[in-house]
RNA sequence: GCACCCGUAGCUCAGCUGGAUAGAGUAUCUGACUUCGAAUCAGAGGGUCGCAAGUUCGAAUCUUGCCGGGUGUACCA
C-alpha cells in the first residue's frame, strides 16, 4: 500500500470508530506528517477535536488521551500498522511496519496515477503580447503554468494548454505605428529586415523591445504620432486591409521567437488561439447577447459610462475618479479586453456554441504539434484535435489583473450558473521586480526617489526589464564554464548539451522556490546561483544517484537487491530499520514515497512551489543518505541490498519530482 | 475612499484546513576530499513571528483595531 492508500484506510476508520464508539461524525480528519521520524510515520490530532465535539453533543468532558486510546485499539488491528503511541496531550502517532512497506514500495512508481486520463482541464498561460520579446516576468508567469499542467497530469489528469495572443491589441499598434511612421516601413521593408537580422544572429523580438520603448519615449513629445495609435489600432481590429496584414507579420513573427524562448525552457502548447478570432468568428457578438439577455450588462445612458455597456460589480465601491462598474464596450461600440474574455472563456468551456478554425502551426523538437487559430476553414493534413470544452479552466494571469478576473468569472458564472464561479480559476501569482541595483545594472539611470524604493517594475513600455533569452545565455554560459572545467575530455556537444540542462533547471527552480504571492525582487546572483537552494543542487543529487547505479554489478543490481529483501526473514530487515542507523535508511525511503501526496497537495493548492520545496528536501535528504552509507562498499549482503533499494526509490522519486518541474537530470555534470 | 496582497533569523524566503522544541537557503565562523563525484556534508552563533486586544486546552496561522510596505480600482491589457 503506498502512503496515500493507507491515509484513506486510517481516516475511514478513525471514522467509523468515532462514530461508534462516541456518537459523533466528523467530517474531515486531519492527518499530518509529524516533525521527526523518531515521533511516527503519519500523525492525528482528532482525538483533540472529537473531545471538543463529544463536550458540544452531551456537555461530557473526555481527556483526549482517553479518546486517543480507543482510536489506538483499531488501529493497531491493520497488518500495515508497525505500532501506535499516544504522544503529549492526545497526539496519535502511525508508525508503519517499515520491512513491509519497504517491500511494497520498492518497485512502486512514484506517480502512480500519471496517464490516467479523465475530464479535460485547460491551462492558459504565457499569453505575452506579440509585440517584443519576452521578459523574466513573462517567464514567471509561463514557467508556473508550465508546471501546473505537469502536476495536473501527474495526478492523472487530461490538460490542454492555450498561450493566447493578444494580436490586435494597443500593444501590437503601438510597434506598428513604431514600423510605419517613426522607421516609414512598409511591410516588404520589414520582411528584409527580418531576413537581415536573422542572418546577423540577432532576433527580430529584440528589434521590437527597442522600438516599442522608443514608440513610448516619442509618444510623450509627439501628439500626432500618438493620433496614429487609434488610427492603426481601429484598422487591426477591422482587419482586411494593408496596415492589419502588416500588424499580422509583426505579431506571428513575434509569437514564433516568443514560443522558442519558451521552447529553449522545455514549455510548449497545444493551441494559440487569437484575438482576431475573437472579433471576426463573433464570439463577442454571441457572449454579449447573452448577457444582454440575462440582464447581467446595461447600457448605460447617462453619466461618466454614458454610451457604454457595463458589468455592475458591487464588491467595492468607486470613487470620484472612477466608477465601481466595469465596461465591457465602449462608447466608440468597441469591446474592452475584459469582454473579449468573457467570450474567451466561455469557450473554453464549451457553453459558447461557437468554435474557431483551426491551422497547423508548428511540430516541436519532441514531436508535439501545436495548431493556431484561423479566421477561415482551412485545408489540413490530418484530424485536428478537439480543443476548448473543458470541466475547469485555469488562468494564469498577474495578480494585477485580479479585478478584470473577477469581472470575468462573474460573467462567465452569470451565463452558466450550473457551472458557477468554481469551473473558472485564476491562476493569480506576484510580480517579478527589479532591485533598484539591479535596475542600474542594467544601465538605467534612476532618480534619488526611485532608489529608496523597495524594488522597481519592470516595464516594456520604457524598455526596463530583463530579457528572457539574455538570461538564459548568461546561465548557459556560467553552466559551460562549470562542466568545462569538470568534463574537459567531454565532447562540444555533449558539454552545451549538459549547460543547456543546468541553466533551464536553474531558472525554473528560481522562479518555482517562491511561492504565488510573493514578489520576486530579481537578483543577478541569486538567479544565477548554482549553489544552495537551486535547481542545480537537485540536479547533481540525482546524476549522484546514477552514478552508484551505473557502478553497481549484476548482483547488486536493483533487481536483485530486490529479490534478496524479499527472500530473506522481515525480522532481518526490521532488525536494521529500526536499529538506531537505521532509522534515517527509513526516513529516506518514506520521504521518497511522500511524491504523490506532494504532488496532490501542489494541485489542490494551485501551488506549484510546494513540490519544488519537496523536491529540494528530498534532495538534501539523498545527500545526507550518501554521506552517511556508503552502498556500494557495505559488506552486509541484506543490508546492501535494502540501500540499493531504498536509493533507487529516492532517485525515482526524484527523477519524477524534477520532471514534473520540467527539469532534466543530466547525464553527468 | 474602497478591494486585494505582504510584514517570520543580518539578507532572501517556507511554515499545509489552528497543534509537538518556529524551519530552509544565504552571509559569518569552524571542521570534513586516498572514498558511490566537495556544484557536497557536518557543527556554531543568529527570533518580542510588525504592534495590541480577542477566540481557544493550544495562535506565526482565526477575528478586530492600529502601524509600515505594495498592487488594483482605465472607454489599457
Amino acid at each position: 500500500m503506498t502512503i496515500t492508500e493507507i491515509q484513506k484506510v486510517l481516516r475511514s476508520a478513525i471514522s467509523e470508530t468515532a462514530k461508534a464508539q462516541f456518537g459523533v461524525d466528523i467530517e474531515s480528519i486531519a492527518a499530518e506528517t509529524p516533525p521527526k521520524t523518531e515521533l511516527g510515520d503519519i500523525a492525528f490530532p482528532v482525538a483533540f477535536e472529537l473531545a471538543k465535539q463529544i463536550k458540544v453533543a452531551t456537555g461530557e468532558k473526555q481527556n483526549p488521551r482517553a479518546i486517543a486510546e480507543v482510536l489506538k485499539a483499531r488501529l493497531e488491528t491493520f497488518d500495515f500498522v508497525g505500532k501506535i503511541e499516544i504522544a503529549g496531550p492526545g497526539y496519535l502517532n502511525v508508525f508503519f511496519d517499515r520491512s513491509k512497506f519497504i517491500a511494497e514500495n520498492a518497485a512502486a512508481n512514484p506517480l502512480p496515477n500519471a496517464g490516467t486520463a479523465s475530464a479535460k482541464i485547460c491551462v492558459e498561460h504565457t499569453s505575452v503580447n506579440p509585440n517584443k520579446a519576452a521578459h523574466i516576468g513573462h517567464v514567471r508567469n509561463s514557467v508556473l503554468g508550465d508546471t501546473f499542467q505537469r502536476i495536473l497530469k501527474s495526478t492523472g489528469k487530461q490538460v490542454e494548454v492555450q498561450n493566447y495572443i493578444d494580436n490586435t491589441g494597443v500593444q501590437v499598434a503601438d510597434v506598428v505605428v513604431g514600423f510605419m511612421f517613426i522607421q516609414n516601413m512598409t511591410l516588404e521593408a520589414i520582411k528584409g529586415l527580418d531576413t537581415e537580422l536573422t542572418g546577423s544572429g540577432q532576433s527580430f523580438d529584440y528589434y521590437c523591445w527597442d522600438l516599442y520603448a522608443r514608440v513610448g519615449q516619442e509618444y510623450l513629445a509627439n501628439e500626432e504620432l500618438k493620433s496614429k495609435r487609434a488610427e492603426v489600432l481601429h484598422l487591426i481590429e477591422e482587419g482586411g486591409n494593408e496596415t492589419a496584414e502588416l500588424a499580422d507579420y509583426v505579431a506571428t513573427r513575434n509569437v514564433e521567437c516568443i514560443l522558442n524562448t519558451m521552447e529553449r525552457l522545455s514549455i510548449r502548447y497545444d493551441l494559440l488561439p487569437r484575438e482576431s478570432e475573437i472579433l471576426h468568428l463573433h464570439f463577442w457578438d454571441k457572449a454579449f447577447e447573452q448577457m444582454k439577455q440575462l440582464g447581467v450588462i446595461h447600457y448605460e445612458s447617462e453619466g461618466k459610462q454614458a454610451g457604454c455597456w457595463v458589468m455592475p460589480f458591487e464588491e467595492h465601491t468607486g470613487d470620484d475618479d472612477n466608477e465601481g462598474d466595469k465596461i465591457l464596450v465602449r462608447s466608440n461600440g468597441t469591446v474592452t479586453y475584459t469582454g473579449k474574455d468573457i467570450a474567451y472563456q466561455m469557450w473554453k468551456l464549451g457553453i459558447l456554441g461557437l468554435d474557431f478554425n483551426y491551422k497547423y502551426f508548428h511540430k516541436y523538437a519532441n514531436g508535439q504539434d501545436v495548431w493556431i487559430t484561423s479566421p477561415q476553414v482551412e485545408q489540413n493534413e490530418g484530424a485536428i484535435p478537439s480543443f476548448g470544452g473543458g470541466e475547469t479552466i485555469y488562468n494564469v494571469i498577474d495578480t494585477r489583473q485580479s479585478y478584470p478576473q473577477e469581472v470575468v468569472k462573474k460573467g462567465v458564472a452569470a451565463i452558466s450558473p450550473e457551472r458557477g464561479e468554481k469551473a473558472s480559476i485564476h491562476l493569480a501569482y506576484e510580480m517579478v521586480a527589479l532591485s533598484p541595483a539591479a535596475a542600474e545594472e542594467l544601465g538605467f539611470a534612476l532618480s534619488d526617489e526611485d532608489r529608496k524604493r523597495p524594488f522597481i517594475e519592470m516595464s516594456g513600455r520604457k524598455g526596463l526589464g530583463v530579457k528572457a533569452d539574455d538570461l538564459i545565455d548568461r546561465l548557459e554560459a556560467k553552466a559551460l564554464a562549470e562542466v568545462e572545467s569538470r568534463h574537459a575530455d567531454a565532447t562540444d556537444e555533449e558539454k552545451q548539451h549538459i549547460a543547456h540542462q543546468l541553466a533551464v533547471g536553474a531558472l525554473r527552480y528560481f522562479l518555482l522556490k517562491f511561492t504565488r504571492n510573493t514578489v520576486i525582487v530579481f537578483d543577478f546572483n541569486e538567479a544565477l546561483s548554482f549553489e544552495g537552494e537551486t535547481g542545480c543542487f537537485c540536479q547533481y543529487s540525482a546524476v549522484r544517484a546514477n552514478s552508484i547505479f551505473r557502478k553497481l554489478d549484476e548482483t547488486n543490481s536493483v533487481e536483485s537487491s530486490e529479490r534478496r529483501l524479499l527472500a530473506c526473514e522481515s525480522s532481518e530487515i526490521d532488525a536494521i530499520v529500526n536499529s538506531e542507523t537505521g532509522t534515517d535508511i527509513w526516513s529516506m525511503a518514506i520521504l521518497a514515497s511522500r511524491l504523490d501526496e506532494t504532488v496532490h497537495a501542489a494541485a489542490t493548492a494551485n501551488e506549484p512551489a510546494i513540490l519544488a520545496k519537496y523536491t529540494f528536501t528530498l534532495a538534501k535528504a539523498f545527500n545526507l543518505f550518501y554521506h552517511n552509507h556508503k552502498i556500494i562498499a557495505e559488506a552486509d549482503d541484506t543490508k546492501r541490498a535494502l540501500l540499493v533499494v531504498v536509493a533507487d526509490m529516492a532517485r525515482r522519486s526524484l527523477t519524477a519530482a524534477l520532471d514534473t518541474l520540467g527539469i532534466e537530470v543530466p547525464m553527468k555534470m
